[in-house]
DNA sequence: ATGATTCTCTGACTAAAGTCAGAGAATGGA
DNA sequence: TCCATTCTCTGACTTTAGTCAGAGAATCAT
């Protein structure tokens, strides 16, 4: 990897987080520890029950559960049973807590303004637009890629999406029964795959890979949750997927596609992927793409 | 200020500080607590004075003392008394600590891999180039001007990196006794004043303004270190000369400049400032400038 | 020479952050 | 019904981080 790169990103690393992050604990934790002030801020204006927290800011249960009495004794939060599972406990602000919560906010507000007031119009403007990219660029690299089955839940909350939408998108609906589609077991080892993206261990995106014996493989049920989009996801999905199709022998990777998803359809052709003839008879399919693809030499 | 800019301030240190910072000392303290890690990076290759540690990390002094008295037991540091002021004592690594910060580099090595790895080479490129932008930014409004007497030691500083700059770059060299100087009296109040830009409490820059009763302002002996200039020091200084000049009822300000001096030259036009016939006889000068300056009026 | 100051260190603290092992109540599945 | 599991909580800890007051040696200014 480019050495001037990762030093830049270490340069980034060292000024930002580190200044930046201690005047942040600073403004947070002025008059109360910041682990208090983390949970208070986390708990939020609806209220949370106690696992999630636990699990957000990946703490000890022990530990939350301590914090959480001493936020009661300050009368800032009150702790109810789950009307449906009276072992998990929910947290809700109380006014008091609104209040100190607000005053965090009011500080976060302090913060921001206190980097940008030195700098004159132009500036601020070159300032956010640079923290919006770096953002979208950070949030991007912490998207993961993993195989997982069909059948697991993150692929069917993405299959679900995947189906949501493109009913309303395309011109003529989508009725499965039309479709061709795959069975589960088509994008599971050994005769496909199934690919899920997440961030923060939220699914956010999914796409399939058929690998039929002696014929081109062929991508299915590529979905980008829309948050996500802009990420680079889809690119990543066929990167990965056609490496995936060429690493067990496959040479050709083909798909179809709606002429709504124009998106998609864009990202194919500046992806290597030449306009064919129909190769199926996919009722909702209007355009046919195929790559030829080959296994890099030092893979 | 602007409520759009302000949010994303605030969401690029929730995003980037919180997430990127935690990383950093998960890497960063992998078998060691943070404090140490730190202080053993401080330190740095070539040792350090323990009452520059305790600046730089703005520490207190009996823990510095008790985190170097545990590095020492663990045979990473070795404590010697500074060869002229004994009571100052030198921290140096020994080899086991050069190996240990080695060790350190190379988590921060794959920190920053990791966040560039996803991302594709336009990806890269773009992340790298938003995040000087953002470190560059953040720097320049790190940066406090503050008035100071001309015989500070930070102003003093200034001064002499000013005149042994302009020695080299004028075409016919500088010498001081040929130059019209301000006696420092002219730009200390209530005849002047005298700013000096600091970065982290080190002097980066200084700009004089002289007040004759009955006679325009005018701006003398500005000069920006070279590693903080593109930040709009200059800038800074001449809108805040301004101000104070019009605050205290002067409606002109002018100063002379060098020829060779091009990117002053350039910023003094793009300011409002108007060239002008000569108003002086200072001879290392080739232009005059003049500006009509007026309070605003909520100011 | 001497008194004030500087520098580092030690001892004696406190507060925050976090870990670990269970206890006790509630729930889910066979 | 009963057994395994889930969820939260408490008690008993440890480690880290950090503060404060002085002691003792060295240096500086007069």
């Amino acid at each position: 990897m480019d050495r001037v790169q990762i030093d830049q990103v270490r340069q980034f690393n060292r000024t930002v987080t580190e200044r930046v992050g201690v005047l942040h604990d600073q403004y947070l934790g002025r008059d109360r520890p910041i682990g208090e002030a983390r949970l208070l801020w986390e708990i939020g204006e609806d209220g949370q029950d106690v696992r999630q927290l636990r699990e957000h800011l990946a703490l000890d249960s022990g530990y939350v559960s301590r914090l959480l009495r001493s936020l009661e004794a300050d009368g800032l939060v009150t702790v109810e049973p789950h009307p449906r599972d009276r072992r998990v406990r929910t947290i809700r602000l109380t006014d008091a807590g609104r209040a100190e919560r607000a005053v965090l906010d009011g500080r976060s507000d302090e913060l921001a303004s206190s980097l940008l007031e030195p700098l004159n119009t132009a500036q601020r403007a070159r300032l956010t637009a640079a923290m919006a990219e770096v953002e979208r660029l950070l949030t991007a690299a912490t998207v993961t890629l993993d195989a997982v089955d069909p059948d697991h839940p993150d692929a069917q909350h993405c299959l679900r999406s995947y189906f949501a939408e493109i009913q309303t998108r395309f011109e003529t609906g989508f009725d499965p029964a039309r479709s061709l589609l795959p069975d589960a077991g088509e994008l599971r080892p050994p005769r496909g795959l199934f690919l899920v993206a997440r961030l923060h261990g939220e699914p956010v995106g999914c796409a399939g890979l058929k690998l039929p014996p002696g014929a081109p493989a062929e991508i299915k049920r590529m979905w980008v949750a829309p948050r996500t989009r802009g990420l680079g996801l889809g690119r990543r999905f066929l990167t990965e997927l056609e490496a995936q199709a060429a690493q067990r022998g496959w040479e050709v990777l083909r798909l179809d596609t709606n002429e709504a998803l124009t998106a998609a359809i864009g990202l194919y052709h500046s992806s290597g992927f030449q306009e064919v003839a129909a190769f199926n008879d996919e009722p909702y399919a209007h355009h046919w793409f195929e790559k030829r693809i080959s296994t890099p030499p030092f893979a």
